[in-house]
DNA sequence: TCAATAAATGTAATCGATTGCATAAAATTT
DNA sequence: AAATTTTATGCAATCGATTACATTTATTGA
């Protein structure tokens, strides 16, 4: 029988070579350390000698050692993932939030695992049972068209696993929501137009059972009486605010006895398709109709006359959300008192609204 | 001493109230069964009577149960968790391809872990890091502006974790690239200029190490020469791409000694912002310069003139990048021998290109 | 009726990191 | 030199699901 001498070191460089996960034991037989030794110099534990710790590095990294997170996740109960439910995830207002979630939570070593409802309520509860089943160590949820019911998140509440609401936020308590003040922001741009000169001003507008949709709305009925100018049910148009839904808005706008002459639309998209079949149909804007818009989209700066717009700041929304979050699991910061951020918007005024 | 008699279900329930995770091993005591039963029982394993897995799924539902997934993991060593870099995910091109990934992987009970570049080498060393360490099933990539190294995907390779690159994809062997044919889409568009008319086209690129600027570079190349027209340097403008690159683009064709005639923008933004500061110095589109850009984002048909432009697949491009590479998971395709997948991409004339 | 087979369930080891507690060794104090 | 404190390390249980193998029970066939 032959025998082979082989130096352990070599024996460990050969086995990772060979595809064999190196593990903490691995690096404690090649040192001659117990294995809680080396877990804690890898976490740079206190009660380890400095020059233990290097010589365990070393090693660590000499055998391509990888931590393996299923087991300490396992033991630790954290993932150090946050879960992020969006309607859909390709509008530039929710990529640029979700750019700025990214770079937050990367930058504090979180992971993001994100995923869309497509605007279904069945969709989202079963990505709320995903993520809770995934055990993400918080949540952040902008909810969709058509969610109704709000118990897909009771388990995350009752777990004490954080949950921040962003954008469109569901109208329950005990629930940290950040938003921009649409009210506000509906008030203003309707009152930007009504100084403008306009009388008869249409809002199209999303589903009034979302916040911002609502909120907007209560905006513009708020400008609308203060001019003394009565709500006018019939310049009232509810759509998905989809660029077809543009051409819908202004079909309806045409067939109307007297034409309105402003138009205020709760998002970029649906305005900037409708500014293009308005023209199309010989109305000029603004002179005609004055536009206002929602969102402050680069199509916004494109379209012509440009678009007047509120600015939404979307990087900064995914910024605060993801830090709050954050913050809350350090135990830096707890959220659960704070029931609402509300962040700065601002109407940009262009030509579609000027007289 | 008093004594409490209490119902084992009422106390499970009372636990699970209380914040206690139920396991598989509170559903076997419920039930008199063994561990290993409850867990065949919730897999659905085909050993266990039909009757009992009744039982054990309506416990489970009872109680509150939710599978312990680093548990499973940790034994099974699979994650369900697909890793993403790319280099920004809030443009309108790679939110759509993200998008397309989501819905796929999300059908497919994967999850998406989605990081960004932020088109820096340095970055997605780390990303890819974390992505390893995190023990991503397999990665899909869209390397950054900055990418001269590959070695940082060199571990997923050694561990046999399968990684499908796509739009900017390095230029490797052994892997599994998706991308659009960039060469012809790159002829396509300058053939067409030159049927315009169009004599002295600038061409403003991206960086050239990026296959995707290089291919069309060639593209626009090939049809010069198709055309006898000889390629001269001067006329091509290396940027990156950017809105305020449109701004730069404009600045130096106002400052040659001849007008071009044609313009070729390796995308959409760049070529907006390009027009609308051309048409700023009095310079008409498409009748002093005519114009093509790339990618079909929503502001090429707000733009006026509506911009001729490349339709590139992103929501098929993200959608059989994650059904591949889920496939190849699943063992029902075998990816490794096909080297590239390429999607038909298509020039779309509008009226920027019209003279 | 009894062996042979099939069906259903149980036993116990395993995945790899963490951590409370114990212990050994070294440094310090008395 | 003995007692005490400090520092560094080890032991062993734990997190919860999975699964190879063993065992029990039920069914079938001769």
């Amino acid at each position: 029988m032959q025998l082979i001498v082989l130096n352990i070191d070599l024996l460990y460089r050969i086995l990772a070579f060979m595809g064999k996960e190196i593990t903490i034991y691995d690096i404690a037989k090649a040192l001659n350390f117990s294995a809680a030794t080396v877990s804690r110099a890898l976490n740079d534990h206190p009660a380890i000698n400095a020059s233990t710790k290097k010589i365990i590095g070393e090693k660590a990294k000499e055998l391509g050692y990888r931590s393996n997170k299923f087991a300490s996740n396992l033991r630790k109960q954290k993932t150090h993932t946050i879960g992020v439910i969006v309607p859909r995830l390709n509008s530039y207002f929710m990529s640029t939030v979700l750019a700025g979630m990214e770079k937050v939570a990367n930058e504090a070593g979180y992971n993001l695992v994100i995923s869309q409802s497509l605007e279904s309520e069945k969709k989202e509860i079963v990505n709320a049972k995903t993520m809770f089943n995934s055990r993400v160590d918080a949540l952040l949820v902008s909810i969709s068209y058509d969610t109704e019911g709000f118990s897909h998140f009771q388990a995350f509440i009752d777990k004490k696993i954080p949950i921040i609401f962003f954008d469109r936020v569901p109208n329950i308590h005990n629930c940290t929501n950040i938003i921009i003040d649409n009210i506000k922001a509906g008030y203003e741009a309707t009152k930007h137009l009504l100084e403008q000169g306009c009388t008869r001003i249409v809002h199209a507008t999303g589903n009034l059972k979302r916040n911002v949709y609502a909120d907007r709305l209560k905006g513009y009925k708020q400008a609308l009486l203060e001019k003394g100018i009565e709500f006018d049910n019939n310049l009232l148009i509810e759509t998905d605010l989809s660029v077809d839904s543009g051409v819908e808005v202004t079909n309806k706008i045409l067939k109307m006895k007297a034409l309105p002459d402003g138009l205020f639309t709760a998002n970029d998209s649906c305005a900037v398709s409708a500014i293009n079949m308005l023209k199309k149909n010989g109305i000029r804007v603004p002179s005609d109709i004055a536009v206002v818009g929602f969102n402050n989209d680069p199509i916004a700066s494109v379209i012509e006359p440009n678009l007047t717009t509120i600015h939404y700041p979307g990087k900064e929304m995914g910024e605060i959300a993801a830090q709050s979050i954050i913050n809350h699991l350090n135990g830096s910061l707890n959220i659960s008192p704070t029931n609402t951020i509300i962040l700065r918007s601002e109407l940009i005024i262009r030509e579609s609204s000027l007289k």
